[in-house]
DNA sequence: TACGCAATAT
DNA sequence: AATATTGCGT
């Protein structure tokens, strides 16, 4: 395999630069070697299939990428089966038929790259709703994929005219580049009554939904609007913040029924994946030495920006044993992943304004 | 239009 | 059961 020309030598080297299926397989033929050409075939489909395991998590957003990923394979593979059972040196027509075939399915296969590396959409947080029949990806991207490059435009009729807030000249500067993780039409378009899809709220999400609260004095004075303004989140609607503000402050006045309690602290401390007031702090460190027993060890002091910012502001609608149960609250909203940079804040208790 | 609440859907 | 969406009155 030394004659191999580094670009397709197929190894994992960085260098490695990816080419049309129609020009790979061209330069594939080229190669005398019958074997070495079955191996860097298959090495190639493996790799592509490796490449599927990956995206399939996103099928849903990337469905292109999995009809392009699933016809490199199939077109690969069957160039390698050809290659071994005439195991007679190959000449350029063996993989014409197949661009053929290939043309059949996909008219404009030809001249696409095959590097669909995930890069495109690195952006997003979670998702929600994986459907498990990985078998069927391919009918279930169809459903909805027909409008091809407006996938990523639209959304719903409805949250199509408030999209753009967030990205308005202005709200240009979203401080992470921060937008909301909408599995977007993942339900068929042309379902008539369509319901809107489920707003994901991620952690993250969240977690800049209680900070605009915080900016704003609380729960109980920011309105959906004010809040979703501050999240500088693109794509939020108002409906799905109030919403979310809705069972926000239900939650926090059912685990606080006596809101009397003026816990006033402007600085809450992140411990352990949870909010809670200083002293509250103070108190469990002292308990149980489980945690950090370093004083300020994996300890995230947040301070309440508003902490001199905002005027005078109710910081905490509750604490007390608030925070196990506000655990759950928002538990589910979505399992802490392992490279959730706000895997800390995902069990964030709503006692921090 | 924006808000808050309640009903309804998932 | 929990949480998001929709509807409706203000």
């Amino acid at each position: 395999m030394g004659s191999v020309p580094p670009e397709l030598s197929l190894d994992f080297r960085p260098t490695f630069v990816p080419k049309t299926i129609s020009s790979f397989l061209k330069e594939v033929s080229l190669i005398g070697n019958v074997s070495d050409k079955v191996s860097i075939l298959d090495a190639f489909v493996k790799r592509l299939e490796e490449e599927m395991r990956k995206i399939d998590a996103f099928k849903r957003e990337l469905p292109l990428c999995m009809i392009l990923l699933n016809d490199a394979i199939v077109a690969l593979k069957e160039e390698s089966v050809q290659c071994m059972s005439r195991n007679v040196e190959p000449v350029l027509e063996e993989f014409i038929p197949l661009k053929n075939k290939k043309g059949s399915n996909q008219s404009e296969e030809d001249g696409v790259l095959v590097t669909n590396k995930k890069e495109k959409d690195s952006n997003n947080s979670s998702n929600c709703n994986n459907n498990k029949d990985k078998k069927n990806w391919m009918s279930s991207v169809q459903l909805w994929n027909t409008d091809d490059d407006d996938n990523c435009s639209i959304d719903r009729k409805l949250d199509t005219k408030q999209r753009n807030i967030g990205d308005s000249t202005q709200g240009c500067k979203n401080r992470g580049g921060v937008t909301a993780c909408m599995p977007f039409k993942a339900d068929l378009g042309f379902a008539k009554t369509a319901r809107k899809q489920r707003r994901c709220w991620s952690p993250e999400l969240h977690c800049r939904f209680v900070n605009a609260l915080q900016q704003l004095g609380g729960s109980q004075v920011a309105t959906p609007k004010q809040i979703r303004e501050l999240m500088q989140v693109d794509g939020l609607t108002n409906d799905e913040v109030k919403s979310h503000l809705q069972k926000y402050r239900l939650n926090t006045r059912r685990l606080s029924p006596s809101t009397t309690s003026p816990a006033n602290q402007s600085v809450v401390v992140l411990r352990g994946g949870l909010w809670m007031s200083q002293d509250q702090h103070e108190e469990s460190s002292k308990g149980s030495s489980s945690q950090s027993d370093s004083p300020q060890g994996p300890l995230l002091l947040a301070t309440n920006t508003r902490g001199n910012s905002i005027p005078g502001v109710q910081s905490m609608e509750d604490d007390e044993d608030a925070k196990s149960k506000s655990n759950s609250w928002k538990g589910h909203i979505h399992k802490p992943g392992k490279d959730d940079c706000i895997e800390s804040i995902a069990s964030m208790n709503f006692a921090d304004i």
